[in-house]
DNA sequence: CATGAATGAGATTTCATTCAT
DNA sequence: CATGAATGAAATCTCATTCAT
């Protein structure tokens, strides 16, 4: 039953859909997704749906992938400024990018990641491990000297795993106790000062 | 509708119902979780949950409470230890604490948690939070000379948002590319370092 | 399973019962009449309910009779002062005795009769009907003069059913267009003048 | 959840859902209006139903509506011939008018009104009463002489509310103790003599 | 006798999916 | 292709009735 879009219309129906679907996915939660209020949202009949997709769980899968392009496509421009700075800089950028990212169309891409982490096992932070991976290795290449660092591969998964997590917590949080960046910083501070540290160990 | 359970049979009942709801919801997610399968597991009749229950609202808050008690009761009475410990150990003691008490069970609580975060606004983390705010105030009672870091809001929000969910996500890979040890030490690393250098400026 | 009750303790419990059920019907409608609200309303717990009657149905019917008997209770009594009024008062008192009923306890007996019109069958009516019928025949022995009148039959079931029903509507109207002395008065010049003109033809 | 047909074959199931409610609600009574039954009834299944009603009180509302509609329709067209009439003939055959209503389809309008007396606060009657109200209005008009009667409200109150609700039971009830036309034309007597009587007084 | 916990059949409601038009 | 009406399995919830204590 599922088809490949031939022709632009097509396309644009399932970008419609897919759109919807991220639209409802964030306003009501993976519980309140339903292939009614996606056809509405979307402007297409239900049957449509099913033009273009097997089932619910590929239209899921397509918001969640279309969630990681955008993220992947709103970080990856900034890597060749980022990998320039500071390490300090360099931490507090990438957080307050992500925020940004985060924030856009009233959060919409915050509320799909917290709704989705249930269902899709964290499928979205996938990608955005993925670009921050290749942030780390491009940043490792454009400062060697902080190659000898025994644990990098340590600070870049707490920074990438904790610190989004940490983002994305705070910016839920109606009372934080701390500003953002706050929290930024000190996070900035801390990966700053623990490469340090290992770094002057290993002269 | 809903009633206070007067005998001890009812008790027991009332009991066996959440427990069921804990295993179903770490089995199943919160999507999985329906009234005939917590009755099933439960052993009684689905007109049982709700002689005791609202509705199935109330069941998934009772669980979450459940969960949130089981979670203060197992770090509390740690308390005691950890805050006799210098600061690196001490987040490394509670990190470990932690994840010895998500893996309890087949990390039902673990499961559990992630399978609640979408829905209920990650309520399970809330006397998580609390309990640690209360080891960070003992903390600095047995360690005053760090009441002169200025920024101990700061690393203490860091290590309990940034900090319990690394830990989660830690346990939840498959494949995780550090250990749990190198893990948790770096991260005990970077707050300990972030400290100290704070008191250093302070002196 | 259904016992007569043998002691004062049982009976008043029994009592209490139906008038626990005589609230909740007026309160909640038939609909709304559970064994659980008149056990929760009598303070008495549910089990005790199948003590004294059979099933449901019997509570029903044992709320009817004991409706109907407090109807027949409250008009009997003033039949004797009723039986020696003139046509025109003897009605307008009827009518307004009736209303002086069902507006007891909060309208309680009104809103009853109104609930179980559907289910009971009007069966409330029932003993309304026939004490109203008592009256009529007394009536007749004390006017022995309008016994000529070869409609009385007639005259007698409408304003039996069509005054009670009046009253009844007339109660339960929020905005009725005349007042009850207007329409009660109304009925009882109609009744008078039908009588009269009765009696007129055949001197 | 509710939509708005849009098809003819969506309207022709709405049709056979509000037919199929009201044969039930004829047959079963208020507390045997099941949405199974309806669906079953009415040949769709029962997801249907919430295709077109948000829940199961909407189809109450619909099937009192549609009710109140057909009885509308059935005495308006009368009014002009009725309005001709003097005041006796008016008021029988007013009443036999709305006897011919309920008889038919065995009796379905007239059941329907007894088994929703309770649950819609007597709605069914609202039109029927209305439609009374507009034929009063325009029998006035056409015998202006009777304006100077100044109880003419009360006498209109009685007929409407006393009037309906006696054929009503009278045609409920098994065994009546005087036909129909027995107790339709003492009515019309009592309204012909009361109205006469207070214009006589008014030269 | 009295209790109230437990039951389970049956009611309402939801929603992914199909299919005639 | 597109529509939206129709479906029905499964979910939530209710409540008269039973029965162990």
């Amino acid at each position: 039953m599922a088809r490949q879009p031939q022709q632009e219309r097509a396309k644009a129906t399932v970008e419609a859909i897919i759109g919807a679907g991220i639209i409802v996915l964030a306003r009501d939660g993976s519980n309140g997704l339903t292939t009614r209020k996606v056809a509405d949202t979307a402007g297409v009949s239900v049957g449509s749906l099913y033009e273009y997709f097997e089932d619910k769980k590929a239209i899921q899968e397509a918001i969640i992938d279309s969630l990681a392009r955008q993220i992947s496509d709103a970080i990856r421009p900034e890597i060749k400024n980022i990998v320039r700075l500071p390490m300090r800089d360099a931490v507090f950028n990438i957080l307050s990018l992500v925020k940004k990212l985060l924030e856009k169309d009233d959060e919409r891409v915050l509320h799909c990641i917290r709704n989705s982490m249930e269902h899709l096992r964290s499928y979205p932070f996938k990608p955005l491990q993925k670009v921050l991976s290749e942030l780390s290795i491009q940043y490792l290449m454009h400062h060697p000297e902080i190659a000898t660092i025994k644990n990098l591969p340590t600070a870049s998964y707490i920074v990438i795993h904790g610190g989004m997590y940490t983002v994305i917590h705070h910016m839920a949080d109606k009372n934080p106790p701390i500003s953002f960046d706050e929290m930024a910083g000190g996070l900035a501070d801390m990966i700053s000062a623990y490469t340090e540290a290992n770094l002057a160990t290993n002269p």
